[in-house]
DNA sequence: GCCCCTACGTGTCCTAGCGTACAGACGCCG
DNA sequence: CGGCGTCTGTACGCTAGGACACGTAGGGGC
């Protein structure tokens, strides 16, 4: 039985080959990720990179006038930070914990030294950075042309996706402000799809009963960001000791 | 004086060292870029990468329905194709010539070669493929909040960056299915902004008269992303040779 | 110089989602 | 067990923008 936790948890960790790994293990510093944790914030300079193994970091944006909304989210599939390595050290977005959990995080200048080897570590990063552009890029569309419904269920499925068990912690507040929306819409949205039998709430919960339904009511958006994460890390094969609990 | 057409009217070719850019030189196709022409479409293999000398390209999301909307744009500052570099070969978005004109396309495995020894390509691509992203957050979040107007001003600002006259040849129907909105919407917001005297047009052709009539009324992810993309390009010199042109 | 295609203008109706306001209700904490 | 803060429900009007429909005019091609 593995430990509790470990950075195999992260699928990018798990995927790195022994020797990479072995080099970075000592390094990775395991951080609790509190609800509400503010990663970085626009101006600030980033110190570290995270691999979150039961923590959901949201990436997002806020505008002048306080209005914001998500572009992207991080969990165990990924890391946060990508700045770092592609060579901006900053970016004008934010990275806020959404759901608290676990993570590893890894000092700034040794990330680099792995990355700029040319090994697994930049294989991994590069492709899942691809991963995440496509997940931008699938906002973006949405944003302009979706329903408030679709994205409820695309957002709560992607997030569904990120967790152990079927229920999220979470105020219809916190989802809204995900989304960028009011929170009156999502109190709406989400009452129907209780009526419909695929959810059940109650301040502060929500619990998803029947996926097939939300998958139905998403829009496309959600299967294209996951066919495409699917694609992109097919190839990727994990350690056998990290098997375990990667899969 | 230079030729008329020259691999250094491209920012990142004209920022390549000397030793790197003669290796590459030779094999530099130049191409027309007529206006529609579609550089790649979702599930296509990519087979070069372009740069971009006086042509655009936008880089769009297709929905189900048929409706789209652009993502980002890439000018003479950057290269369609991140993908290949990335590592991920295809994306599911499409790439369209947005304005007819020039530029020069590499063999995809040349580029990756480039790439792959580390050197100033592989810096620039990154630091480029960064600036891609805050744009493609930023329209996610301009779409979710700004109206139409303010994002019309953005899109046009943008454009006449990349151009050389303050013409653009561009249709209002083709403006609205970048945007992803409707042709009335353009036309009417294009009025005001018209009788506000920023910009006057014909058929086909849009030319600013106030660029500072615009600036006040886009939002303000057109700064954000001009600021952006000048920071993290801010510290590459341009080559002894490339500077007559490339500035 | 004529035609006709294509681009642009306008108008009417409709809906999703916002702003605002307030009422109920869950459940934590003392 | 009672109170209060925080979540959730509902209801109003309002507006930006979508769908659709048609009229008009610029200008390239012949």
């Amino acid at each position: 039985m593995p430990p509790p936790h470990s950075p195999n948890q992260n699928h990018l960790l798990a995927a790195l080959p022994t020797a990479e790994f072995e080099r970075l293990a000592k390094h990775l510093e395991p951080v609790a990720m509190p609800l509400g944790q503010i990663l970085y914030e626009p101006g600030g300079q980033m110190q570290h990179a995270y691999f979150p193994t039961t923590a959901i970091v949201s990436l997002h944006y806020v505008t002048e006038s306080g209005a914001s909304s998500e572009t992207a989210g991080v969990g165990n599939e990924g890391v946060v930070g990508i700045s770092l390595f592609m060579g901006g050290d900053t970016t004008p977005s934010s990275a806020v914990v959404q759901t608290a959990g676990h993570g590893y995080r890894l000092e700034r200048s040794l990330l680099m030294q792995e990355f700029n080897r040319g090994g697994m570590m930049h294989r991994l990063l590069l492709r899942y950075t691809q991963a995440l552009i496509t997940q931008m890029n699938q906002t973006a569309a949405c944003n302009r042309h979706h329903s408030l419904e679709q994205q409820l269920c695309r957002w709560l499925l992607l997030t569904l996706d990120r967790l152990p068990s079927n229920e999220l912690v979470m105020t219809q507040e916190l989802v809204a402000s995900m989304l960028g929306v009011r929170r009156e819409g999502i109190t709406e949205s989400a009452g129907n799809l209780q009526r419909a039998g695929f959810i059940r709430y109650r301040r502060g919960h929500i619990a998803v009963l029947e996926r097939s339904g939300l998958e139905a009511t998403a829009c496309e958006c959600y299967a294209a960001v996951k066919k495409e994460l699917t694609r992109l890390l097919s190839d990727v094969r994990y350690r056998q000791d990290a098997t375990t609990i990667a899969a």
